[in-house]
DNA sequence: ATTGGCACTCCAAATACCAGAGTGCCAGCG
DNA sequence: CGCTGGCACTCTGGTATTTGGAGTGCCAAT
């Protein structure tokens, strides 16, 4: 794309001015209008000629005949590529971003403020991922008797993460063998990544005698099937009261939004994209894999150490979104959250 | 108003039908069309008569002269309070509400089922509360060392609810002192209310030696402060897609209402209405406390046994909606997610 | 390659119009 | 006295119709 010699340097100024005036006013932007807002140095005719030109390679389109351009999902991309820089919060923005997410008490706090505060900064919906299972070490595994024949797991991850399980015997059973397995769960895992569970448990069973082996089982599958092997990845949202600011034609472009927003797995897979917080992911109208959100983008980015990402975390809007703010707020807001959670 | 003598028979069957008719077909219904559709023996005319007394009753309005009359907010409450029966789910769906909670693996899930079933089941937002901490009894306090000056405490609940906070010492603490805080807390509430803690708990320090009082006065503050007088009450709603199904003139009338429901507080609020899993509270339109939410009505009741209720539950939608059968599917809703959570 | 000019297209807003639904009122009737 | 049919009146919502203007593509000239 980039040595396509037809998209020479005017042609690339025009379809960025195209985009920011689309994205500013939300209206098709036609040749005149663009010459009179930039300063092209150049006739209303000839920036014709290079619209008919971009449109050709499919970076516009017009909506009909007369009407003026707008940009086009592969438009947005070149832009997003190579035409924007990202725009970085102002000072006060990041100081009140610092400020508010070091008020927060717990991780829920941690995630609720910055959810919140992301949707509000960017003025669009924000998706928070919280710190993922599988990426979190076990800092401590607690086995506490509900009743005789139950026992509740309850797991703390060094991310602040409380996780609980029931888990149910066929006989009961006593303090004393609770506390023998809670020892031999601590001993062996803590410390380590939960990922590495499965290995690191795998002869746990062997250190008890044959009749109480039931028991053990029972706990290492609880804690392996329903917290390793399928975590309970969350994820929470906010501004969807933001989707509001957009598109005329309404309860039809909103609707499958928020049918697709009710979705964990949705939302999750949205965010899986960014495994790095060195990198801010873009998904872009159709990109989507999700029929519904086929005219919203998604601007994401992994937060915590990179070499260790904890989770994602992202805002998602109408095609026509101001990238380059979504992307310098969206990777400032990741920062803090990663410099804040890892304090912890 | 029973005893309002201009209020006959007829008319409230005339307003019985106003209402169930524009519920159904969202349009302002005239004299004509009434006697059509339902046989109230009576010419149109007279009809007529009885609308113009109705509207001057104020129990319906006229969106403008020569258009059909609609319910207004007065007249709701009069169908709701004296007009209408409430409408039993079918066996199918009781079949399917029950199946479906019964699956429910911890008490996150059963909420968040409850949640999305009672968003079918009525089509309507649906909001849900966490079982309030303040009306439950302790299972089990567990302290969890952290660091050598943090301890994480976890509160147990008799309804599944795990919460911590991180407790923060000025200087470090051992495993033996942990332990036996750890006792005294579990000797003291165990199967107690969370509400009687600050009574039972107020000469728990008298037992433990001067020089350590420090420690069990920080995870007593928190506990008393964080868990019991500001506790942290959850609520979770689904179905906002519904919310695109009504009212034309969209993006105005759905935004402040999507603004309203991402305020904890302000589904608390509506939510406090219900108090009594026997009664099932309606909040009409203006009735509402919340500004945004003025042309929405909220269909809530609590659940749990009615001597001791846990939370409450309920949906919201536009004020014209299908009364009857919403609190119908809240009152039924409200039963199983008892029963399933007095089972646990 | 760029430009001014021009004919053409098409939407969007304004205007006009009409049919229909609904109303209020009244006089007559049981 | 309540009910009814009749009637004149009102108002909206939908359908045409018009029109102004923005925008385009193309072309000949520079």
């Amino acid at each position: 794309m980039l040595d396509d010699a037809v998209l020479d340097d005017r042609k690339l100024d025009v379809l960025r001015a195209i985009v920011e005036d689309y994205v500013s006013t939300n209206e098709p932007v036609g040749s005149k209008a663009l010459v009179e807002r930039h300063n092209l140095g150049v006739s209303s005719a000839t920036i014709r000629n290079d619209m008919a030109l971009l449109e050709e390679e499919g970076y516009i389109a017009q909506p009909h005949t007369s009407a003026g351009r707008v940009p086009t999902d592969k438009g947005y991309r070149l832009f997003v590529d190579r035409l924007s820089s990202i725009k970085p919060l102002s000072a006060a923005e990041r100081r009140a971003i610092q400020t508010f997410l070091e008020g927060a008490l717990d991780l829920d706090d941690v995630v609720r403020r910055t959810v919140r505060l992301l949707a509000q900064v960017t003025r669009q919906v924000a998706v928070v991922q919280y710190p993922s299972l599988s990426r979190s070490a076990v800092r401590h595994v607690e086995l506490v008797r509900l009743s005789p024949a139950r026992v509740l797991l309850v797991l703390i991850t060094d991310t602040g993460r409380v996780e609980q399980r029931v888990v149910e015997f066929g006989q009961s059973i006593d303090e004393a063998m609770v506390a023998d397995i809670r020892m031999a769960l601590n001993n062996r895992v803590a410390g380590k990544l939960l990922v590495e569970a499965p290995s690191l448990l795998d002869d746990v069973a062997d250190a008890f005698p044959r009749d109480r082996l039931p028991f053990v089982n029972s706990v290492l599958s609880t804690m392996l099937e329903t917290l390793v092997e399928h975590p309970d990845e969350r994820v929470v949202l906010a501004g969807t009261a933001n989707l509001t600011r957009f598109s005329v034609d309404f309860p039809y472009s909103i609707r499958p939004v928020l049918e697709a927003l009710e979705e964990q797995v949705v939302l999750l897979r949205l965010l899986g994209e960014a495994t790095d917080p060195a990198i801010v992911s873009v998904l872009i109208g159709a990109e989507n894999p999700h029929e519904g959100l086929r005219s919203t983008s998604v601007v994401s980015t992994a937060y915590g150490r990179s070499e260790a990402p904890l989770a994602a975390l992202g805002v998602l809007g109408p095609t026509r979104m101001d990238y380059p703010g979504a992307i310098g707020a969206v990777r400032a807001v990741a920062r803090y959250v990663g410099q804040i959670l890892a304090g912890q």
